[in-house]
RNA sequence: GCCGGAGUAGCGUAGUGGUAGCGCAACCCCUUGGUAAGGGGUAGGUCGUGAGUUCAAUUCUCACCUCCGGCACCA
């Protein structure tokens, strides 16, 4: 292959522009490689892949046309991509060579690695991870020169069955027709695949590591087989793995469950699995979140009910839970227990109730306690109500997955020409919030009908349509989640991340036809008829428990100063101060904080330790002020502010720290001292 | 629920076929100290639960429970 330029004009070349706008002319069926070595020996060295016209192009597969080409070399963004797919077919290799018999599937790139899921008899173990990965090393010094070939479907179906390949048969069956069937080769070893891929296996460099193992079934459905699934990080170079390492190390150590531990927040244990014990400190946070947004929803024009805890199955048959949320539930006998000890605790034939999962039934029936008029709508029905859900055991999460959680929960009824006003309102009034408490990064998503749905699709499309709309008109992105909605409606999710990366489901916009008119919540209209309010369901935290766990791992345990379960704590000097300590702590509890109907919430450390210790444990706690007094600020009514931080703020008068923290704590914003702080 | 891993004192961990150590925390004593660990001592464990193998099980086997990482499900 010639790769001096030649004339243009002449069919048997064609001319290929750079990004430069430099146009140079090869014969045809140059390769993206050929024309990096003739622009010189670094880039042929450097570059990965090529992009011709826009699409991905291998940097051995020819080029046909005249073309706009790109090199991609590490220094561009795909490259990480590109690395981690090829990094999963040479995991793919690895496994074939050490557990022959073993059924390749798919493994692409995600984010910060990649995965391959395997269809083997005997399952992988840790064990096999190092031996897999000394191979994977193997594979890349081997240098293997990469090849594309494209087949027949058809040959391609029967070939891979005829190597006992089913899982890769039936891609390729669900391939659509038009499309190419691509397949790579690496040295001998091949694989159906999409590609690109690079030219050796040599360039993803060793900058890899296979970190868990994991069960995944075949095509996400639970239905099918269970598949091996091995997932690995990989990088440019030794450094950028190690980073990633060491940020993964970092997050952990912001983990709720440790952090929640360590500041005596709360606990779970088996006997209430999924149920969380608040201590002290972590009710401190649920207290707080829920005076907050309470404060909001009253200025957002909500009103508050409580509703029942338990209530009868039949109830339950009415709003369509027990059709099609029953699995989720917990179903209680309505009977006196039997005591005999060798009769049956229930009758067989008991009569059934429910814990509620979910508080919409309830409030419709509050709403229809009345006969409301167009008029009165919307009106905006909010409870902290208190749901029990029956999750699978493997679901279950510190706070984030429980089976006990608190909604801040509200369903709006209004008309349907308010729709797109309340869908603005909430939105305005969910990102306030999300403002408040520090997050900025939300992701909306957009989840519309499942498979296991009530109601008629024509309602869901208009209900989906409409959400879309409302959203639309306040301008926020959205992506569309398919199938994912719930089951009496559509929803829009507001999804955060967790510290490692996790992203979880907070708030929830849903529209929902269904429930008024199973429930018969209606409203007499304009021209006198009965028509069915449009029922919102909506949260804003979405569980108070949830989003504690995310405030948790947000601020590392270090909570603003409105939050702080413990806002600062004194610290005597020595015994010769105890009583002006005392005094210092009881005039600071007694300081009331606007907004949170509470008080400073103030301790002290009375043990035997020097003031170094003291000051480390108060450190270790996090709590935001350490008062450090001693005879100086005894003699003068001060105290020595500390921040947990670690900047000094030298000794004050009591009431101007006072008119600090008060300020802090009301306005529910730190003051910034600096870098740390 | 499924796949893989783990369960030893409040927390973090060591260890063994002959019934268990260490650090922190707790408690007591000494020390009364000026911004991230002063010193000494004491107490605390049916080694997740239940079976089995064995003269003997925390250790080996099985079952179950819970937790961890994923998958599925979901706020």
């Amino acid at each position: 292959m010639s790769a001096s330029p030649s004339a243009p004009g002449n069919p048997a070349n064609v001319t290929i522009t750079l990004p430069d706008g430099k146009a140079m002319t090869f014969t045809r069926g140059v390769t993206p490689g050929d024309v990096a070595a003739a622009i010189g020996p670094g880039l042929a060295k450097a570059a990965l892949i090529g992009e011709v016209d826009g699409h991905e192009w291998d940097l051995f597969r020819p080029i046909e046309h005249d073309a706009k080409l790109r090199l991609i070399t590490k220094k561009d963004p795909e490259a990480l991509e590109l690395i981690r797919h090829d990094a999963a077919h040479v995991l793919a290799m690895a496994v074939q060579e050490l557990f022959p018999g073993t059924q390749v599937t798919i493994g692409p790139a995600i984010e910060d690695g990649f995965y391959y899921d395997f269809a083997r008899a005997e399952p992988f173990t840790l064990d096999d991870l190092p031996k897999i990965e000394a191979k994977m090393h193997e594979i890349v010094k081997r240098d293997l020169p990469t090849r594309r070939e494209v087949w027949p479907r058809d040959k391609a179906i029967a070939h891979f069955e005829g190597i006992g390949e089913h899982y890769k048969a039936e891609l390729i069956k669900s391939i659509p027709a038009g499309e190419e069937v691509s397949i790579y080769w690496h040295g001998d070893w091949h694989d159906l695949c999409r590609g690109p891929h690079f030219a050796t296996t040599g360039k993803i460099g060793d900058a890899f590591k296979l970190t868990k193992l994991a069960g995944a079934y075949w095509r996400g459905d639970a239905k099918n087989a269970q598949l091996q699934r091995i997932y690995g990080t990989a990088w440019r170079d030794e450094k950028e793995l190690k980073t990633y390492l060491h940020r993964i190390e970092e997050a952990e150590k912001r983990d709720h469950r440790k952090i929640g531990r360590d500041l005596d927040l709360f606990h779970l244990q088996p006997e209430a699995q999924g149920s969380v014990f608040w201590h002290a400190n972590g009710f401190v946070l649920y207290h707080q979140m829920e005076t907050y947004i309470r404060r909001q929803l009253t200025k957002a024009g909500y009103i508050e009910v409580k509703t029942p805890q338990l209530m009868d199955a039949k109830f339950w048959e009415q709003s369509g839970h027990w059709g099609k949320y029953r699995e989720n539930m917990f179903v209680v006998p309505d009977e006196i227990p039997n005591t005999a000890d060798d009769g049956p605790i229930v009758s067989a034939n008991a009569s059934l109730m429910a814990l509620k999962p979910m508080n919409c039934p309830a409030h419709v029936q509050i709403f229809n306690q009345q006969t409301r008029s167009y008029r009165d709508l919307p009106i905006r029905m909010a409870e902290f109500g208190c749901c029990h859900r029956n999750e699978p055991h493997g679901a279950l999460h510190g706070l984030m997955r429980v089976r006990q959680m608190t909604q801040d929960d509200a369903h709006i009824f209004c008309r349907e020409d308010q729709i797109q006003s309340e869908t603005a309102h909430f939105v305005n009034l969910l990102y306030h919030v999300y403002k408040d408490m520090g997050f900025e990064d939300v992701v909306i998503r957009l989840a519309t009908r499942p498979e296991n749905f009530g109601g008629t699709i024509e309602r869901w499309d208009a209900a989906e349509k409409a959400l879309g709309d409302g959203l639309r008109a306040t301008g926020h992105e959205f992506e569309i989640a398919a199938g994912e909605g719930a089951f009496y409606a559509p929803k829009l999710e507001f999804h955060l991340r967790d510290a490692i990366g996790r992203s979880w489901q907070m708030g929830t916009l849903q529209l929902d036809y269904v429930l008024p008119e199973r429930l018969g919540a209606t409203y007499v209209a304009e021209d006198g008829s009965r028509k069915y309010a449009v029922m919102m369901h909506r949260a804003v935290l979405g569980t108070l428990e949830r989003f504690i766990g995310m405030l948790t791992e947000h601020y590392a345990g270090a909570f603003p100063t409105w939050l702080a379960p413990i806002q600062a704590r004194v610290i005597p000097i020595s015994d010769k101060v105890k009583d002006y300590a005392n005094a210092v702590r009881a005039q600071l509890s007694n300081v009331d904080i606007a907004e949170t109907s509470g008080s400073l919430r103030v301790d002290i450390d009375h043990s035997a330790e020097r003031m170094q210790k003291k000051i480390r444990d108060a450190q270790l706690l996090k709590i935001p002020y350490m008062l450090v007094v001693g005879e100086r600020e005894a003699a003068e009514g001060k105290v020595a502010v500390r921040l947990r931080s670690g900047k000094d703020l030298g000794a004050m008068a009591l009431e101007q720290f006072i008119g600090r923290i008060k300020a802090e704590a009301e306005t529910r914003r730190d003051l910034n001292d600096g870098p740390g702080d």
